[in-house]
DNA sequence: ACCCAGGCCCTTG
DNA sequence: CAAGGGCATGGG
């Protein structure tokens, strides 16, 4: 059941982490940076497990190993945070099959940054807005795509453009975080190589990130799998359930400041351990699940 | 019309 | 340190 190819697209797609995936014509088309992503599910017997078939444009081998992370050993993993509490275990039960995916660092940061204060179908809108208008239009299988734009695409962004998209105050938050990365003030891409605390302390330094965000870029894109994002979900069930299973004396209400956000970050990823993200976004799912929540 | 959203920044106490 | 207000925008 929890072999790792037997991946359930449907929470893995949809569960907030990536948002550049759509259904159209009974496939999922996603967003990579420049290529197009394409899974469609292949009718097997019905006793037989669902396998998907994989296409991209341009053609990228094996792209699904990548981005689903199979090169993680799922089952170690999952193993591994299973056994931590009987909460992460419903959780796991209820949803076998999820898994993180790997995204490209410049799209992950700038989809998080548009993630503050916003809800999911929104931040969808934004980054659609933006990869049309900014983005390389792609003809394929009869339909129109657009890529995510680069860097350098974005440079030539102007406040009014972007506003446009939907941004409201974020705009600016893009636009310095467009600048500080296109000339390396922050080089994303060695963040991989850096300490979780490290990776952390460089990409905190962009207008508009802080921990939670911080944590979500980290994970999502820079294989930082310890690295686990605390936003308002997870603190309502902190208060609920969470923190006597973890056993701290920590107190917090509604909103946590940086200071209980580090304590709180530290806590929990000793008693998850060095996966703790996939245990977030386990939990993160099922809470959402419970709580009758569209994506 | 209203409330809210995978928060962050800034100012005060 | 913690607490609180402001923020743009459109989905529900």
């Amino acid at each position: 059941m929890l072999h790792k190819y037997n991946i359930d697209i449907e929470s893995t797609l949809n569960s907030g982490q990536y948002f550049l995936w759509e259904l159209k014509n009974d496939s999922w088309y996603g967003i990579y940076e420049e290529t197009i992503l394409k899974i469609t599910e292949k009718k097997g017997r019905y006793d037989e497990p669902i396998i998907y078939e994989y296409d991209s444009f341009p053609e990228e081998k094996d792209w699904q190993k990548t981005v689903f992370r199979y090169d993680d050993d799922y089952e170690k993993i999952i193993d591994e945070i299973i056994k931590k509490d009987n909460i992460i275990y419903d959780a796991i039960i209820k949803h076998p099959g999820l898994h993180i995916m790997r995204q490209n660092p410049v799209q992950c940061t700038l989809s998080f940054i548009c993630s503050s204060n916003n809800n999911i179908p929104r931040i969808r809108l934004i980054l659609r807005n933006i990869s049309k208008k900014f983005g390389k239009k792609v003809l394929w299988n009869d339909m129109e795509f657009y890529t995510f734009p680069s860097l350098k695409e974005l440079c030539k962004a102007s406040p009014f453009d972007l506003q446009a998209c939907g941004l409201g105050y974020r705009t600016k938050f893009v636009i310095n975080a467009v600048r500080d990365l296109s000339n390396d003030k922050i080089n994303i891409d060695k963040l991989k190589e850096k300490s979780y605390d490290d990776a952390k302390r460089e990409i905190l330094k962009l207008d508009g990130i802080g921990d939670k965000i911080a944590d979500c870029i980290l994970l999502f894109s820079c294989e930082k799998l310890e690295a686990f994002p605390i936003d308002t979900w997870i603190i309502k069930f902190l208060n609920e359930r969470l923190l006597q299973t973890i056993q701290t004396d920590i107190k917090i209400k509604s909103k946590i400041t940086p200071n209980q956000y580090k304590k709180l970050s530290k806590k929990i990823r000793e008693h998850y351990g060095k996966y703790s993200g996939y245990a977030q976004q386990f939990l993160y799912y099922n809470i959402r699940k419970e709580n009758g929540r569209k994506w």
